[in-house]
DNA sequence: CCGGATCCTGCACGATACTG
DNA sequence: CAGTATCGTGCAGGATCCGG
């Protein structure tokens, strides 16, 4: 079994972490995450207004990434008005920790 | 003791890890104090080893930062040449939950 | 050795209009 | 309802020089 060592664009040594945020990092990722991952499977424009803020577009491509990463699953109804869900999935359930201790922090150090 | 809530721009709730974002998210900040919780007390130059690819300007600029919320201590010695060592805070360690399961994460993940 | 000051660039992110 | 397309922009992040 080959040693897979994470290196960026010049060869140099990554750290686990790194490869973390390259993942989930950004400002919406793991909020988005979150929602899904305690809050259940939600519609597109639940997901909205679970988050004050975001814009159309950052809320569909921030899914999309997700998706390609595997990390939630998209269902699509083709019906009329079309109905679209968003859920966890396997590999995005194992992000569970760091959303919790991130809460966690949150919550205490917020108030 | 009054509730404390946390609020946006525009007076919208928001969740808490979006405050936990505010103070560590970024590029750089959690790389950072993963190297100096894990790896113990470092100087500005071993930090710049241990951090291929940031620059003098990102680096300064994020431990003074760091610094400013009481995450990490900085202690200069009056010497010649120079020294600064930058260690871990008590407010610090209790991100320790958040960087093992960052790192423990991208360690599997990643390969 | 440890930074600050300045200037600059690119991309993350946003506003808005349009579509099946 | 659930998106794309297009066009902008601000700030995170970078290059470089200067100073104690």
């Amino acid at each position: 079994m080959t040693e897979e060592i994470q290196v960026d664009d010049n060869g140099k040594l990554k750290c686990s972490i790194e490869y973390t945020l390259n993942k989930v990092g950004g400002k919406w990722k793991l909020v988005i995450l979150w929602h899904i991952t305690f809050d259940g499977t939600q519609r597109y424009n639940e997901l909205r207004r679970l988050l004050p803020g975001i814009t159309h577009k950052m809320l569909s491509q921030q899914l999309k990434e997700l998706e390609q990463e595997g990390l939630i699953i998209r269902t699509q109804y083709n019906e009329m008005p079309p109905k679209v869900e968003y859920s966890i999935s396997e590999r995005g359930l194992t992000l569970k920790p760091i959303l919790e201790a991130m809460h966690e922090w949150g919550t205490v150090q917020g108030g």
